[in-house]
DNA sequence: TACATACCGGACAAATTTGTCCTTTAATTT
DNA sequence: AAATTAAAGGACAAATTTGTCCGGTATGTA
């Protein structure tokens, strides 16, 4: 569904919008243990998430990660998946068609149109705050334990 | 959504399904130039398929590929993408857990389960000989005229 | 039987994605 | 100011996906 770079960008992003809805701030090295993620390749994801200013960033001693209210207000999924994989499976085409469009569609166009659409909506409708709340009560998890 | 690979394949079979349907049987050449695909790839994806028995090939002169009436009638879209990506998109987590699963569900779990069931549902409603007719019709293209 | 045709299969190559390492830059603390 | 901390950025490496090439194999035709 979503590239490896997505999957960890996503829960590094609710993973920092947890803590920082409890006023921490965290550390890569913190953040790659809690969402199970390489490193040094989550880094290059939150530097990308950081540029597009959906993610803040402090250097130095006591630097790290983190959201502000505004972020963990407004921040949508979408935002996300845009930011790191870019529009191509929000828009394209099921069947990889060039164009996704009613002149010539693909055989699947119109029973696949109204799933993707609801994707869309989906991604649209959740923000990071949102997310990281439901980490918090306990009603989802960002790795898992064996 | 899917691999390159597998968009290709599932052209492929559309177009070979079309033409068995009025009798046909169709060479590589002429299936990569109908549906627009890199020609020795396309001829990977389809040994492929032919292995696992979703498509039907033939040697020699006046060879190529088919359909069989069965084929057209059974063989489903989710058994291509199955055959071809593999059933992870299908079943894996959307934030890229080990296993999706209500037991330690990710937070976006419970939104994204009845989107995943859908497009399941989609691929498994729709077989090979109805999308070949979509397009005999002229409803659907597997690719683009500019 | 010889030959031509078209899929099969393996090896190889290019491109992209995933992942690592190390130096630089900025900020805090002593 | 110096030392320390942590993100930024660039170069590089591994793995996977995408794509090509070519000799082998089966089949139909002359
Ligand atoms: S044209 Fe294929 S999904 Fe719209
Ligand atoms: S656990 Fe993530 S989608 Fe089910």
């Amino acid at each position: 569904m979503f590239s490896k770079a997505c999957e960890y960008g996503i829960r590094a992003a609710i993973y920092i919008g947890q803590q920082s809805a409890s006023g921490r701030r965290v550390g890569l090295k913190d953040i790659a243990a809690e969402i199970d993620s390489p490193e040094a390749f989550t880094a290059k994801i939150l530097q990308q998430l950081v540029r597009e200013q959906l993610v803040t960033s402090v250097k130095g001693p006591t630097g790290g990660f983190e959201l502000t209210p505004e972020q963990l207000r407004t921040v949508t999924l979408r935002q996300l998946v845009v930011a790191i994989d870019g529009g191509a499976m929000l828009q394209g085409c099921a069947l990889g068609l060039p164009q996704c469009s009613a002149k010539q569609p693909c055989p699947m166009h119109y029973q696949f149109l109204p799933i993707r659409d609801q994707l869309n909506e989906l991604l649209r409708a959740h923000t990071i705050g949102e997310l990281a709340s439901k980490v918090q009560e306990g009603l989802g998890f960002l790795k898992q334990f064996s």
